[in-house]
DNA sequence: TTGCTCCTCACGTCACGTGAGGTGGC
DNA sequence: TTGCTCCTCACGTCACGTGAGGTGGC
């Protein structure tokens, strides 16, 4: 059993990000009075967020990602969930494409303000 | 002068997308009673928000970056400032190639569910 | 009167940040 | 008593979505 300051520092998370993740369901952690320990199976379940968070995928979808095998968690992605998680993965990859190649057109020019009238806008 | 409706139609835009870029202060529309009325200039200043907003910036970096030239609103980005919003958009990007990077593995797996477990985590 | 469009609150979403004020044990 | 850590509200952020209920002119 662990503290909350504990299971932050191991995920470079805030207090408060622990707790919001209680609120969502997405760990238990017992109470001794009203002090949070965290276990061994509620440190893997962070740690499983953070990987499907890392992909893409909301905090909203994590639970039914998440499931028990041998008493911990594992991340469990089908083949169909990840080719639909990819689509959207690029589509945000290509929008972040488009503002890169403008930015470095941008940040090539030599007038110290450089002007973007509507007929050339994105 | 044109309604919102009229707007929001030329830009894909919801009537609420545009109150909320008045309460933001992006434009002001008059008011004939209560309704809005915009002008080609509010227009042209709702155009330049959706460049800046596809370039990454934020809605309340905006207003900065919105410079009157001859009755018309341009959009004014230094080098500078376009090297920082470089960085921050290529940041970004990196993390979704390496989320592209995993999706893409797991969608080529034949089993019927992928476990990621915590020694794999992202 | 019905139907349409516009309006103003105001709460909900997502993943937390940020105080405000209180508690327990050293 | 001071100082520390933990706690529970509860509002703020960002860019809107989504009703709820009201208004004006055809």
């Amino acid at each position: 059993m662990i503290t909350i300051r504990e299971l932050a520092a191991r995920h470079g998370l805030t207090l408060r990000a622990l707790r919001f993740y209680e609120d969502r369901g997405l760990i238990h952690p017992q109470r001794e009075g009203r002090t949070r320990l965290y276990s061994e199976v509620d440190a893997a379940r962070v740690a499983m967020s953070l990987a499907a968070k890392a992909l893409g995928f909301t905090l909203f979808e994590v639970p039914v990602l998440i499931r028990e095998r041998g008493g911990m968690p594992l991340l469990c992605i089908s083949p169909a969930d990840a080719r639909a998680q990819l689509a959207l993965m690029r589509a945000r990859r290509s929008e972040i494409e488009a503002a890169i190649g403008i930015l470095r057109g941008l940040a090539q020019e030599t007038q110290p303000d450089v002007i973007l009238p509507a007929d050339r806008s994105v």
